[in-house]
DNA sequence: GCACACTCTTGCACGCAGTGCAAGCGAATG
DNA sequence: CATTCGCTTGCACTGCGTGCAAGAGTGTGC
């Protein structure tokens, strides 16, 4: 139910633009009342980003599930192979995208959802260090890190139109961080 | 004006809470009409936040006055010093980066101001790149990983209620990010 | 068949954010 | 003194988000 409203608001969005579509739009094309919908859904926003908030999960569960020998990085690398699972054509997920960078308010949330992630991860990568000062501060440090670098990718691959692998920006993105003195 | 406007904000949001403090509580106490207030402010947001663009800017001005020869990662260290310079007592401090931090929609916009100011260290960055494909996706990347880290180290600040250097910190989740393997 | 409880939906009224418009007000200029 | 320009303000309106209470539909026990 509440991914058939999110489809049918997504729909609408792409069509005639955030701003433009309103909440009572959104509810009268998924035939429920405006109240209902503020019953599945906390706001506005979460009827765009809340896929976000279910695919950090899915990327803290795969992360989980990597073996301790793993290095850090191509623990996360893999775990975000996730995103590529995901079940949407090409041209959808580039609307998708598009969507939330072009829009003010969506990008804020968009960054802030995958900030969020940081506390999923952070926890599943302090046990993986060696002991030191600020091991947690230095987990943190990390997800964020990689996850940055990930949202720069995506980023990157927006601007090109998807003409690109994500993984390689990625990839660049990640050498640049750790390797350029 | 601005200025004047934004710090009795801060004193009501201070006191009273973000969410429990109306844009016409506001206008009464900097006495001005609601309607006046939002000539100087976009929004109610802006008015907690409007002080992190100027703070990018600061930290981008600062960059550009580095020496080419100096390592990417020490001039970016470097021009967030001028953060510490920002005339405002230790508990002042304090107070406003828990506020940012202790309301959702303040995080979220937070989160996106700091995105931005990738965009203006981006440009400073890139062209002290060794040639190669990618170049301003690389740029961008160490931006938003030092941006990032800082606003870990940050965060760690608060939460120790500002019992640890900043700048300790920040090294140590920079140093994480790129020597830990 | 009937009463009861439970859940899901809905309408209504409300407060607050943000905007467009037009009127007012004061200061500087000619 | 009249005009103009910029700044301020009130007013009305749209849209988001919430509390509340009234239905509507369904299952349970008697």
């Amino acid at each position: 139910m509440r991914s058939l409203i999110a489809q049918t608001a997504m729909d609408l969005f792409a069509e005639k633009g955030y701003d433009d579509t309103t909440v009572e739009d959104v509810a009268a094309a998924a035939g429920i009342s405006r109240r209902t919908l503020f019953n599945y859904f906390r706001n506005k926003e979460d009827l765009a980003l809340g896929g976000l908030t279910e695919q950090g999960e899915l990327i803290a569960a795969r992360l989980a599930e990597r073996p301790d020998d793993e290095s850090i990085w191509a623990s996360l690398r893999s775990s975000f192979g996730v995103l590529q699972e995901i079940d949407a054509t090409f041209e959808r997920r580039l609307e998708i995208v598009s969507l939330l960078f072009g829009n003010d308010s969506l990008r804020a949330g968009h960054a802030e959802k995958q900030a969020r992630w940081q506390e999923l991860l952070a926890p599943l990568i302090a046990p993986r260090l060696p002991e030191s000062d600020h091991r947690m501060l230095k987990a943190r440090a990390i997800a964020a890190t990689a996850i940055t670098c990930l949202q720069a990718a995506i980023e990157e691959w927006v601007r090109r139109r998807g003409d690109a692998d994500l993984f390689d920006l990625y990839d660049a993105a990640i050498e640049a961080v750790r390797r350029t003195t």
